[in-house]
Order: C-alpha cells, then structure tokens, then sequence
DNA sequence: ACCTAAACGGAACCGGACTCACCTTATGGA
DNA sequence: TCCATAAGGTGAGTCCGGTTCCGTTTAGGT
C-alpha cells in the first residue's frame, strides 16, 4: 500500500519484472475490451498473487492510471505540435478530434479518459491536470488569433469532452462522438470576438 | 423478482402501502444527495426487509428508474409546450438548459439522468427512448424552419446531454454544464441552412 | 555462506447487491 | 365469522469484487 516513490531506491529485479508483467497484463487487458478485468484475472495472468499487485499499485484505479500514463503523455504532447503546424483553431479542432478518437483505441482507453475527464478521483488529479492546461493552451492560443471565444476554460472543456467519451458504449458512438465534438466545436468558434 | 404488470391484478394492501414506502424512502434519499444510498439502508427507512424491496423492484437500478420515472414523464412533456410558446430554436435552447438544470435538482436526480442517457442499462430503455424522441421532436421542428441543422439525431444529442450530466461532481458543476450546453446550442445552428 | 530488508503469496476480510426457503397475513368465499 | 390459500414479507446466507495482513521466500550486499 506504498507505491515506492520513482526513484527511492532502484527496484529489486524481480520486483521490476512482476510491475512490468502486470502493467503489461493490464494493458493486454483493458485493450481486449475488458474495461473492468478482475485485479486477480490480471494478477494470475502476469503469473503473481494478487499481494504482489497491491504492493506495486496501491489500488486497481492507481493501476490503471499507470497503464495509460504513457497514452496520457502522447496526448499533451500534441497541442504543441499541432499548433506549431496549424492556425490555432485548426489545432483545437484537430486536438478534440485526436482525443475522441484516442477514446475509440479499444474501449479500455476511453473509460479510462472518462474517469480522467469527469471525475474528481485524485487519482487522476495528475493526469487531469496536465489534459486540462494541454486545452487551455489552444484555447488561449485561439481566442488571442480571435477565432475561439475566450470565456470557455481548459477545466470546462475536458469535463464536457470527458462527458461524450461517456458516450462509449453503444455500437455507432464514435460517429456520434465525433459528431459531437464537431458541434461543440462550432460552438467554440461561434461566440469568438470576430466569427460567425 | 418478478414486477407484477401493472394491472395484473390490483396489490393487497399492504404490498401497495410498502411498495410506496420504498419509492418515498428511495426518493428522500436520492434527493439528499446519496446518489449512491444502499440498498439495505433505503429497505430500513422504508421499514422493511431486503426481500420485500426485491420483490418489488427486480434490481436496484429498476428502483432508481421508478423513482424518477415521473420526473421524466414531465421533462418528456416539456417540448410540446415549448413549442407553442417559442419558436423551435428558442424551444430546443430552453429545453437543453431545462434538462441540465433539471439534472441539478439535487445530485440524485443527474445520476439517473447520466443512466439514462449514458449508458445502454436495458432498465432505462423506455426512458431513453422517450427523451430520445422529445429531443427529436425539437430538432425536427427546428431544422424544418431552417434554424438547426437536420443532420444531427435525436438519440444523438441525448448521448451529449448525458456525458454532460456525467459532469456533476465538482463544486461549479452547474455552472460549466450550462456553458457547455450553450456551446452545444450554439453548434446546432451553425450549420444550420440558413444560419451563420 | 549468511543476513536482512525487500518482495511475494494467498487465505481471510469486508462491503455491496441479490437469493431463497420459510413464515405471516390479507382477503374472498363458504 | 372463520378458514384456506396464495400473495406478501423476512433476513440469514450467497456471491462477487476489491483490499488487507502476516507468514514465507529470496535478492543481493558483506
């Protein structure tokens, strides 16, 4: 129940190879679709008891987060990117587009998004946080060219992107999704200083 | 386990008298804010056993959605007479708004609404359907008089507004989803025909 | 080799929803 | 009025997850 600090001291091999094994489970798992695998399912097929799993992640949530901490990277990597590539309203349209898509890369992801976006799970603090100023980057950078309104902030927007990564479940929910954030999208542009 | 139809037979006294009870106590709870009240805690304060609620609710779920069924009944209403009072793109803006501030009545009524909207629970299937077509209704009548665009569905939206409900859980919540939901608005006639 | 802190294992626990076999009582017909 | 009987009620018990705890094993330094 102590989730060593990064760098405390180096892991004990095997220690190493047992927290690799099971976020490597994990991540086996929650990509096949089974957004809710059992911790012993996952513990029993990265070959450990389920002591060791709670002594890596102090609880399934924890362990999922680390899972997807790397797909959290790439995503906050990308405002800075795009906006190097592309007027800003083009990277935020590009970047809500991204998200919800990244969502639809097994269904695991996307619940994961979710707790990420519309929770309040401190958990998830980090990874909201970081998903939060990746939004107001491009928010800022789009209401400054005057084509995004400026009264919609980084937090709001990831709740209600949050919300339509909800959506996942029936069959045809990333069209509807992608619908969605489409209209949310004109709605960013339609209240800015100078747009339609 | 087995939901007497409707007018199967009329219930005996008592069973009506308990079966009240239980939706009153469910109620109190759900609008107290516990989301989330136990099973065992709704039965005690209703002044019954465990069993007696199973045999009138087949799950916990199926509770939840009597109790609010009536809450829907009126939301469902709404459309009808917004229409005859405005016209349809007034009409479907004061809808969303009624729908999320109607999900701020109390913590426990936007659970139900996230359920019903969110997820594909057989249990809300009627729920969803109707709130569904009362959305529907306003994107027809809108798109018809050319102020909303005609290529978003009914099932669609409503998906939206619940990830939208899913927001509940921070302080300003209400305050974000109303934002959210005009941004939402604001998409729907962009690509309206004949609108900006 | 030996020692010890680190890591592991897994039975036990706990907190929920839900079931079931048995008991209680409303009710309608004699 | 009273009884038969089926509708209704009961709550200990089951099931199913996640989580804890402590005795055992082992890596890795001396």
């Amino acid at each position: 129940m102590e989730v060593p600090l990064p760098a405390s001291r180096p892991l004990r091999a095997d220690a190493q190879r047992n927290r690799e094994a099971l976020l490597s489970a994990a991540r086996q798992a929650f990509l096949a679709g089974d957004t809710d695998a059992h911790v012993k399912d996952i513990a029993r097929s990265a070959g450990v008891a389920i002591g060791t799993l709670y002594r890596h992640f102090e609880t399934r949530e924890a362990l999922i987060e680390e899972v997807y901490r790397t797909e959290v990277d790439v995503l906050c990597a990308a405002p800075g990117e795009l906006l190097d590539q592309h007027p800003p309203e083009e990277a935020l349209r590009r970047f809500l587009l991204l998200l919800v898509d990244h969502a639809a890369v097994g269904k695991g992801m996307s619940s994961v998004l979710e707790a990420i976006m519309a929770t309040d799970s401190p958990v998830f603090d980090d990874a909201r946080t970081r998903m939060a100023d990746a939004l107001s980057l491009l928010l800022h950078a789009g209401s400054a060219a005057g084509t995004v309104r400026d009264d919609v902030t980084g937090p709001t927007l990831l709740r209600a992107l949050g919300g339509i990564c909800g959506m996942r479940a029936t069959e045809g929910w990333l069209a509807e999704a992608r619908q969605i954030t489409a209209l949310l999208f004109d709605g960013l542009r339609h209240g800015a200083p100078q747009a339609a």
